[in-house]
DNA sequence: CTGTATCCTCCTGGATACTG
DNA sequence: CAGTATCCAGGAGGATACAG
């Protein structure tokens, strides 16, 4: 994400960055901790590996989160969220506190 | 939305109400003040009629908003959020936070 | 003005096989 | 383990025409 005119209006600003659900789950489950592939892999659940990679490439690129290889056999690699990846982290917050009110209106 | 198996994870829950792109941009604009369509649709500006209505119709069958149609000559429809669409409003406010503070780090 | 109805294109994303 | 490479299907979304 260059800098390259943004979007006059921040809301658009911040969906240019994290408009899609995967890259969301992403970083609900980075916000926790430092996570290896396979682990985010799991907990994601339903993705595939080419679309988890594709975002996490993505998100490396945004400076959302930092790609550290250690060239070990096998290889390990683990995702952390960067400064900027954590500041949206009020975000989540707000998401995750509407998901819970909203479960208790709606189910029973 | 019915109240069929939610996610277990509230995030995974905001998600499924507002993970698109459209959605957010609708209830930015109705965060502020009941519009018509028209004008709903000037000033999310690159929507096309199918897609504003197919959103608009989904949000309102979710609850989050209210569709008046008043009977006269030539029609006049009205959108409004609901409580529930209003209370998504925190959201939407880290989101705006958020892009100003990303705005002013990459936009010189 | 506020849609509905079609057609069509592009992209997201799943499935599978293979590799360092 | 952590990917890459391909192929393919489905759906999102644009363009256009038409209607109440």
């Amino acid at each position: 994400m260059m800098n390259k005119e943004l979007p006059a209006c921040p809301v658009e600003t911040t969906l240019l960055l994290i408009s899609n659900k995967w890259k969301v789950l992403i970083l609900r489950d980075l916000m926790e901790k430092t996570m290896r592939y396979n682990e985010l892999k799991a907990s994601i659940g339903s993705i595939s590996q080419k679309v988890l990679t594709s975002n996490l490439r993505a998100m490396e690129a945004d400076g959302l989160l930092i790609r550290t290889v250690y060239p070990e056999v096998p290889p390990r690699v683990e995702y952390t969220l960067s400064e900027q990846g954590r500041s949206l982290k009020p975000i989540l917050d707000a998401m995750w506190n509407w998901g819970i009110d909203y479960q208790k209106q709606n189910n029973k």
